[in-house]
DNA sequence: TGCTACATCTAA
DNA sequence: TAGATGTAGCAG
C-alpha cells in the first residue's frame, strides 16, 4: 500500500504538519509529490484540497485511521518538488506556516483553458477545389463560393476571418468540414508578455571594466563555481549590460534565467533592452497579468519555452526545470522583502534556491544595501565594482543648503535662494528640473493653530492628511472625512494644514514661477493604470519644465535635459523611528543626485537640509558609498543592529488594550527566559513598547524587538512563541525576521 | 431531565 | 478551520 504525506490547505499552526492518506489503487501512477489533491478532513468529513509532499509505503499511525485520498484537484497546479523545499526552508527561516509557505511558491494557483487559434484551410487538391468553387458558383451557393475562392488563392485563413469578413457562418462551415472539403487547424496560443524580434542592432559593446566583470562570472560559472556576486555599479555605470552579457552566456550553456526588479523598474526601457537581445525567450511577471496570461508563463517557463523571466520577487517562484542564475537588480530595494506571511526576504531565498539549483546569484545596486556590502566585505559574497559612469559624463556638482540658514536670512519659502536661483536660470535655458520630495505622504497633517492638537484618525492613532478635494484622509484604514470648519478639540475656527507635500510644492512652484509648465508625480496622480509611464514621456519629451514627486521620480529613466535635482528636504526620512533611516536617506539621495547631468550638459543638485553635517547627507552629495558604509557600520557594530546582529520584530495585536499589553508583556517574559538559558551568546529583549503605530483599525498594537547574535537563535526563540498562538483568541501575534521598515 | 449556549477538542 | 463532542447553567 502506498501512503502520501499532505499538507491540507488550512493556515493555522496547530494544523501545520503532514497528514498522511491512502492512495487508492485507481490513482495509484498519477499522485506525484507536489500535486494538490482533494482529501476528507475532520470528523466532519469536509472537502479540502492538499498538497502532496511526500511518498510512502508504510503507514505512521494505525492503519485503520488512514482515510483515502479523494481525487486529483482537477484545474490545480502542481508544485514543483524543489519549490517544496524551498518552501520548507522559507517556513523555518521566515516564520509561519507551511501552508503559507507552500501558497508562496505557488505563484499560479488555477490552470486555465488555453486560448485557441482556428484557422480553416482546404482539405481536398486544388483541382477538386477548383472544380467545386465551379459547382457552388452553379448553383448560386455564393457563400461557399466566396470561401473557395479565398482558399485558392491564400490558405490557411483565420477562423474570426472568414466568419467575420467573409461572412460564412458556422452552419456552412461545419457542413463543408462534414463533407471533407475544409479542416479546422487548431493550434494553442500562449499569452505571452514577451517581445517578438530578436535584433542585435542595438547591442552595446561593453567597455573594459564591464567586459571583464562579465568575463570573470562567466568563467568561474563554466568552471562550475556557483558563487554569489553582488555588483557594485555607481548610477549610470552600465550594470544592466554586464547583467545582459552574463545571462547571454548562461543561456547559451541551455540555462534559465530568473530576473528580479522592483516593480515600479519594469518600464518600457527595461522590457525594450531585454527583447531586443532575447525576442520571444523572454517573459515579464507583473501585477497588472490577467490569470490566463499567468498562468501560460508558468506553462511555457516549465516546459522549456522560456529562458528569461523578469518580475518582481514573486517571479523567483518560476517553475524552470534547469535554473542556472538568479539576478537582483537594485538589490537594496524595500519591496524585495515580503508584507505578508512568510515574511522572507527575496535576496535570502534567492541564495537558498540557486544553492538547491546549482545557480548562481548576481546582486546589482549603486547603493548596496548594507547588509550585502558587509557580507561583500568578509568574502561571503564576490564583491565586482563599476566605478565609472559608462557614457563618459560627469559627476554632478552638489551643493548643500542648510536651511537653518535660510530661516535666519528671512526666507520662509520651501526653496533655497540658491535652488530658485538655479530653476529660474533652468526656465531661461529651457532646461529641466526635478524637485524631490523625500516623503511617502502626499500632503501635510491638520492641526489647529489654537490648541495645538492635529486631528487624528478615530480608529488609528495617526494623524489624518488633508487631499486637494478638501477631504482628510486616514493613510492606515481609509477613513475619510469632510475638513471641519472648526476643531474638534476647542471649537476654534483657526485650523490649517501642516507640512510639505508635493501638491503644496507644485502650489509654490506655479506661484514663483508662473510661466513654468509643472508636472507633479506621487501616489495621487498615478493611481490610473498607465499614468506613470504617461507622466514620465511627457516629461521625458520636453512636454513640462519642473517635475515635482515623491520617491518614485528617481528611479530608473534617463532624462537628458535635467540639468537640475533639487531635494527639499533631505531630513524627512532621516527622522524616523528605524534604524534603516540613514541608509535609506543615503540610497534616496544618492540615487536623486545621480538623475541629474545623465547626459552630455552637465547637472547640478541641491540638497536643502537642516542636518548639513549628517553623514548620509555628505556622503551621498559625494556619491562615496564606502564613506557613507564605514560610518553605517560602526553605528551598527555599537548598537547592535544588523548585520552585526539580527533582529526580530514581535508584534501583538489586539482589539483591548489592556489584555494586548499584558499579552506582549507575557511574550516578552517568556524571551527574557529564553535568553537567560543561552548562556555566552548575545541576547536582548527590548520592550515591550507601544508601536510607533499604536493603533490600527481600532486594534492596538504592542512591540517586543530581540537582538542576538545568530540567526538562529532568534528562529529558535521563534518556536518557542508558538504556543501564545492559542493561548488567547483576542490577540493576535506577528513574527518578523530583521524587519525592514518600522511598525 | 432536557435544553441552550458556549467551551474545548481533534483531524491521518 | 470547522464540525463533533463536552459541560455549565437553568427552566420545568
Amino acid at each position: 500500500m502506498l501512503y502520501a504525506d499532505i499538507i491540507v490547505d488550512i493556515s493555522h499552526e496547530s494544523l501545520d504538519k503532514t497528514y498522511q492518506y491512502k492512495i487508492p489503487e485507481h490513482l495509484q501512477n498519477k499522485v506525484r509529490v507536489g500535486m494538490p489533491v482533494e482529501v476528507t478532513f475532520g470528523m466532519g468529513n469536509r472537502c479540502l484540497t492538499g498538497y502532496v509532499v511526500g511518498l510512502s509505503d508504510e503507514p505512521k499511525i494505525e492503519e485503520y485511521r488512514i482515510k483515502d485520498i479523494k481525487d486529483l484537484v482537477d484545474k490545480g497546479v502542481p508544485i514543483e518538488s524543489r519549490m517544496i523545499a524551498l518552501a520548507h526552508w522559507m517556513k523555518e527561516n521566515f516564520g509561519g506556516t507551511m501552508n503559507d509557505a507552500l501558497r508562496t511558491v505557488l505563484s499560479v494557483k488555477k490552470s486555465v483553458k488555453p486560448v485557441e487559434k482556428k484557422q480553416i484551410a482546404l482539405a481536398v487538391d486544388r483541382s477538386t477545389a477548383e472544380e467545386l468553387l465551379k459547382k457552388f458558383a452553379k448553383k448560386h451557393n455564393v457563400a461557399r463560393a466566396r470561401l473557395m475562392k479565398e482558399l485558392l488563392t491564400y490558405q490557411p485563413i483565420p477562423k474570426e476571418l472568414v466568419t467575420g469578413k467573409l461572412n460564412v457562418n458556422a452552419a456552412t462551415l461545419k457542413a463543408l468540414e462534414e463533407q471533407g472539403i475544409i479542416t479546422t487547424i487548431v493550434e494553442e496560443v500562449y499569452r505571452t508578455t514577451g517581445g517578438k524580434n530578436n535584433d542585435n542592432s542595438t547591442r552595446v559593446v561593453l567597455n573594459k571594466n564591464q567586459q571583464k566583470l562579465c568575463n570573470q562570472i562567466c568563467e568561474e560559472y563554466k568552471a562550475g563555481k556557483r558563487n554569489t556576486y553582488l555588483i557594485h555599479g555607481v548610477t549610470g555605470s552600465g550594470k544592466t549590460e554586464v547583467y545582459l552579457q552574463t545571462i547571454e552566456y548562461i543561456v547559451g550553456l541551455g540555462k534559465q534565467v530568473i530576473v528580479l526588479i522592483p516593480e515600479i523598474a519594469l518600464t518600457y526601457q527595461t522590457v525594450r533592452r531585454f527583447t531586443e537581445r532575447f525576442g520571444s525567450r523572454v517573459a515579464f511577471l507583473h501585477s497588472k497579468l490577467s490569470a490566463g496570461e499567468r498562468y501560460d508563463q508558468y506553462r511555457l517557463a516549465k516546459e522549456g519555452k522560456l529562458d528569461i523571466m523578469i518580475g518582481p520577487r514573486s517571479a523567483l517562484f518560476t517553475p524552470f526545470e534547469h535554473l542556472g542564475c538568479i539576478v537582483i537588480d537594485e538589490e537594496h530595494e524595500n519591496s524585495y522583502k515580503s508584507e505578508q506571511v512568510p515574511k522572507y526576504h527575496a535576496r535570502e531565498t534567492a541564495i537558498e534556491l540557486a544553492r538547491m539549483t546549482d545557480s548562481c546569484v548576481i546582486l546589482g545596486s549603486a547603493t548596496p544595501s548594507v547588509e550585502a556590502y558587509e557580507r561583500a566585505e568578509r568574502g561571503e559574497y564576490v564583491l565586482l565594482e563599476l566605478k565609472e559612469r559608462a557614457k563618459n559624463a560627469t559627476l554632478p556638482e552638489v551643493e548643500i543648503i542648510d536651511l537653518k540658514e535660510e530661516m535666519a536670512a528671512k526666507n520662509r519659502s520651501m526653496f533655497s535662494r540658491a535652488l530658485q536661483k538655479e530653476m529660474e536660470e533652468r526656465l531661461v535655458r529651457g532646461e529641466q528640473t526635478m524637485l524631490f520630495l523625500n516623503r511617502r505622504g502626499y500632503s501635510g497633517s491638520v492641526s489647529c493653530r489654537s490648541c495645538g492638537k492635529p486631528i487624528m484618525c478615530p480608529h488609528c492613532s495617526v494623524s489624518l492628511t488633508l487631499h486637494y478635494d478638501q477631504t482628510l484622509h486616514c493613510h492606515y484604514c481609509g477613513h475619510t472625512i469632510p475638513l471641519p470648519e472648526k476643531c474638534p478639540e476647542c471649537a476654534s475656527p483657526y485650523i490649517a494644514a501642516f507640512g510639505t507635500g508635493t501638491q503644496k510644492v507644485e502650489e509654490a512652484v506655479k506661484k514663483l514661477f508662473p510661466q513654468a509648465r509643472v508636472l507633479r508625480m506621487d501616489a495621487d496622480t498615478t493611481k490610473e493604470k498607465e499614468s506613470y509611464e504617461k507622466i514620465l514621456s511627457t516629461f521625458a519629451n520636453e512636454g513640462a519644465d519642473i517635475l515635482v514627486g515623491t520617491q518614485m521620480i528617481v528611479k530608473g529613466h534617463d532624462f537628458p535635459k535635467v540639468t537640475l535635482v533639487g531635494i527639499l528636504a533631505a531630513d524627512l526620512s532621516l527622522n524616523v523611528s528605524d534604524y534603516r533611516s540613514a541608509e535609506r536617506t543615503f540610497q534616496l539621495l544618492a540615487q536623486a543626485a545621480g538623475r541629474a547631468g545623465r547626459d552630455e550638459l552637465p547637472g547640478k543638485v541641491i540638497i536643502q537640509t537642516y542636518q548639513p553635517k549628517h553623514y548620509s547627507i555628505t556622503t551621498a552629495a559625494k556619491e562615496d558609498y564606502i564613506g557613507f558604509f564605514r560610518q553605517e557600520m560602526a553605528f551598527r557594530k555599537m548598537l547592535k543592529y544588523p548585520p552585526q546582529a539580527h533582529i526580530l520584530a514581535v508584534l501583538c495585536i489586539g482589539r483591548d488594550e489592556d489584555k494586548t499589553r499584558q499579552f506582549c508583556e507575557h511574550v516578552a517574559t517568556t524571551a527574557k527566559e529564553f535568553a537567560k538559558t543561552k548562556k555566552g551568546e548575545y541576547i536582548s529583549v527590548i520592550g515591550p513598547t507601544k508601536a510607533s503605530i499604536a493603533k490600527s483599525n481600532d486594534f492596538y498594537r504592542n512591540l517586543i524587538y530581540i537582538k542576538a547574535d545568530t540567526y538562529g537563535i532568534l528562529t529558535e526563540l521563534a518556536e518557542k512563541l508558538e504556543p501564545f498562538r492559542e493561548q488567547d483568541k483576542n490577540v493576535i501575534l506577528q513574527l518578523d525576521f530583521d524587519p525592514m521598515g518600522s511598525y
